[in-house]
DNA sequence: ACCTCCGTAGTGGTCGGACCACCTTCGTGA
DNA sequence: TCACGAAGGTGGTCCGACCACTACGGAGGT
């Protein structure tokens, strides 16, 4: 008996384990290029089909990335590469997943909009209040939407935190927030959401992290508040 | 010319796509049987074979479950089934991004934590205690890091967000853990660690969040505060 | 009438080969 | 010296065949 073969699982998943383990163990470093999908195949004893389905499967989840006519390359391995995926539970979430998912959100944001008031620089500060700004000087709910995402990916970028901004861009993604609030902004939430993001506001700029915490939270739990009792 | 046909990224790209709108725009239900793989991809003009690497992504994304001669699943889009992938994250990160990630854990589990003191019942912090007994009783390195994950595990349920407590998951990898834990533990840290897990069961049977919260945070920032000055 | 067993149709899993679309490189020519 | 184009290499797509496994239902026995 050969025993040079385990044989568990789908060949692909092997496959797909086998280079993982290359990338955690060293033997392919962030940006290398690996061998051609053929070459990889052969090496692995599988078909060139099976490998291919194992470096999609790699490539949806930000560890591997494939240039056409080019090669297959490893990502940096940044936070922002491995947690894109991230989104796609928040888009396929309902329910009462939802207001999980939001008051998963509301912890992490309250801390990182801490964080950033103890930390935020002026020319970060001067960024905020940019999208402060034109989110009060249009009408149109898309471009609201636009500023009011830039708006918390600018503070949360100022905590100094990438896998924590990268989780929440994923909790923030626009699919995300356009399902939950276009309900919610249709009950005339706008006003209070100027003056909650304004409190948010004046808090970064007192460098207050307690004041700062407190408002992110308030701000996050009204939406979650709200969700919540749609349920019903 | 023909329209019907958008042509923007891949066809495989395309129907991965098209399968995630199908599921949440709700013709698709949790746990319902999609269509063959042949017939998938007739449907939508592409070979079988981009439909497979389509699936098999979907499949390791957790969004869907095949079953070998039976047929396509969607999965019931649990947070532990979408979540899964997170683990990825904790394996493949090295460096300063281990930090990060150790923030963050710091952060929701202190929180998890302070839930569970509020809410934990009897049975379940007869189970807390059941693994804190099995951690002490032993010297095997290897059953210590399994009754700790549990211990930890059996908080973060009791806290009652499945959401979180699937991203705690990911965070506590055992790979993860093993790779880290490996240095911390041999530093003498034992006592510390059995010191610091009691404080944390004292605050739940006192039902005290703030003090659960505390202890939490300081048991995950000790070994972050550890990994931190392994960085130079 | 009921249960057991096994055949069979249908499904996902794997393979090999062919061709296309795109990028990169290098040699040719101006 | 530099711009251009041809050629080779790479990932992207498709096809057809066969294997491994599951599920369903009918034949046979009790």
């Amino acid at each position: 008996m050969e025993q040079t073969a385990p044989q568990k699982g789908t060949v692909t998943e092997r496959a797909i384990e086998q280079i993982k383990a290359m990338i955690g163990g060293g033997s392919l470093e962030p940006g290398e290029r690996l061998p051609t999908e053929r070459d990889l195949a052969a090496q692995l004893g599988i078909s060139r089909s099976s490998m291919r389905e194992a470096i999609r499967a790699l490539t949806v989840l930000g560890v591997l990335e494939a240039r056409h006519g080019s090669g297959i390359y490893v990502t940096q391995l940044e936070a922002g590469d491995l947690l894109e995926t991230f989104g796609v539970v928040a888009d396929l979430s309902r329910g009462p997943r939802l207001v999980e998912l939001l008051e998963v959100r509301r912890i992490l944001e309250s801390t990182a909009t801490a964080l950033a008031a103890a930390r935020i620089t002026r020319p970060q500060l001067a960024e905020v209040e940019e999208h402060l700004a034109a989110m009060e000087a249009t009408d149109d709910p898309e471009e609201i939407l636009s500023h009011d995402l830039a708006f918390h990916r600018a503070i949360v970028s100022a905590a100094g935190n990438e896998t924590m901004a990268a989780i929440l861009e994923g909790l923030s993604s626009r699919t995300f927030r356009a399902r939950v609030w276009r309900g919610y902004q249709e009950e005339g939430a706008f006003e209070r959401t100027r003056r909650e993001h304004a409190r948010i506001h004046r808090a970064l700029v007192a460098h207050d992290p307690e004041a700062a915490r407190a408002a992110a939270a308030a701000h996050v739990g009204e939406v979650e508040e709200w969700l919540r009792s749609q349920l019903d």
